[in-house]
DNA sequence: CTTGTAGCAGAATGATCATTCTGGTATCGT
DNA sequence: ACGATACCAGAATGATCATTCTGCTACAAG
C-alpha cells in the first residue's frame, strides 16, 4: 500500500482550485500552490506538469464542486422558473458564506483573465455557458416560454447570471444581488404569462 | 515652437489604455506600453510614476474616450429606453469595429482581474457603476417605470450590462449579444408597459 | 556656433517567479 | 531490520520584468 496519502488528487485540485479562484491565475506563484495544497513543488510537477496544467485540471473540479451543486436542479427534467432563482439564491449565499466581495465564479473570472491569451481556457469557458445555456432553455420551455424565443431567453439569462458574478466581485451586501436577481425573475414571470 | 511633441499626455494615456484594455494589467509589460506609446521609460517613469499609476490614469480616459460617447445619451434629460438600447448598440458596434472577441470594458476587467487587490481600482469600479446605475435610473423613471422599483431595476441593467462585456470577450459573433439585448430590452418594455 | 535642455534608446539593477534538482525522511513490504 | 518507494523541504537555475541609470541626439535660444 502506498504512503498515507494525506493528499488525494482530489484534495489537490480542491485547493489549487479555491487559490486560482480567489486570486486569479497570474496572481497566484507556485509558492501560493505549495502553501495552499500542502504538496511539494515536485509533486506538483510529477503529478500535473506545470501551473498551467494544474489550472486546466481546476475546471473539471470546478464543475464537480460548484456547478454541479447548484446547477443539477435547473437540468432536472420538470425544472423550471423556480428552479433558476434556486441556482442564483444557491450562488448568493454560497458566495455571502465565504464573504463578499466574493470570487466570483471561477470559469467567468477565467474567461476575463485567461481566455483571450489562451485557446484551451477559451474552450472550457464555452462549454461551461453551453452548459449553462442549454439547462435554462429547457427549464424555460417548461415554463411555458414559446419555443421560438428559448434560446435568445437563455442566451439572456447566461449573460445576467454572468454579470451577476462579475458583480460579486466588488459589491459588500448581497442583498444588492438578491434584489437584481428578484427584478430579473420578475421580468421572466412576465414573458411566460 | 516646442519639441515637434509628437506625443502629448492625451496620446500616452490613450494607447496605454488600448494596451491594458486588450491585455489586461499583469499580461501588459513596461515593454509593451513603450512600445504601444512611443514612450520612452524615462518619459513615462518621470510622467506618472510606475506602471500602476499610468494603469490608474487610463480611467479618467476611459470615461472620456468610451463612456461619454457612449453613455451620455441615456444621461441627457429625457433619455428613455430607446437610448439604454442605443447604448448597447453603440459598444456592441464598437466591439464589432474593433474584431470579436473583443476587449470588453476596460472597467469590468479591471474589476475582475485588478480590483480584489487594489483599494483604489475597486473604487474606480464602483464609481463607474453607479454612474451607470443613475443614468439607467433616470431613464427608466422617463419611460414610466414605478418609482418603487426604479432603482431595482437599473440594477439589473447594470448587472446585465457588465455580463454582455464579459461575455464579448469570448463570443466570435455579434449578433448573439444583440440578440441578448434586443430579448433583455423586450423584457424592460413588458415591466413598463 | 555654443550651450542648455528635453527626450530618446538601451544597458544595469534587483526582485520575483516558474521550473528543475538535490538530499533527506518517513512509511511500507519483506 | 532493510531496502525501496513516495514524498517533502528547500536550494539552484534561468527567465521575465519593473525600475533606475547612463549616454546620446536633436532642437532652440543666445
Amino acid at each position: 500500500m502506498p504512503r498515507p496519502k494525506s493528499h488525494t488528487q482530489e484534495d489537490l485540485t480542491e485547493r489549487a482550485l479555491k487559490t486560482f479562484w480567489r486570486a486569479g491565475y497570474e496572481a497566484t506563484s507556485m509558492d501560493d500552490l505549495v502553501t495552499a495544497t500542502g504538496v511539494s513543488r515536485h509533486g506538483i510537477y510529477s503529478a500535473f506538469g506545470g501551473k498551467r496544467e494544474l489550472f486546466l485540471a481546476c475546471f473539471p473540479r470546478y464543475r464537480e464542486l460548484v456547478v454541479r451543486p447548484a446547477f443539477s436542479a435547473v437540468e432536472e427534467p420538470g425544472a423550471g422558473l423556480a428552479e433558476i432563482a434556486g441556482y442564483f439564491e444557491h450562488q448568493i449565499s454560497a458566495a455571502e458564506a465565504q464573504g463578499l466581495p466574493g470570487p466570483g465564479c471561477f470559469v467567468a473570472n477565467s474567461a476575463t483573465e485567461v481566455a483571450p491569451h489562451d485557446a484551451e481556457v477559451l474552450a472550457a469557458v464555452a462549454a461551461h455557458n453551453g452548459r449553462l445555456q442549454r439547462g435554462f432553455a429547457e427549464a424555460l420551455r417548461t415554463a411555458g416560454e414559446p419555443e421560438g424565443e428559448v434560446e435568445a431567453v437563455a442566451a439572456t439569462v447566461v449573460t445576467f447570471a454572468t454579470g451577476l458574478w462579475s458583480l460579486s466581485r466588488v459589491v459588500e451586501d448581497a442583498d444588492v444581488l438578491r434584489r437584481s436577481v428578484a427584478t430579473f425573475m420578475d421580468m421572466l414571470k412576465g414573458r411566460v404569462r
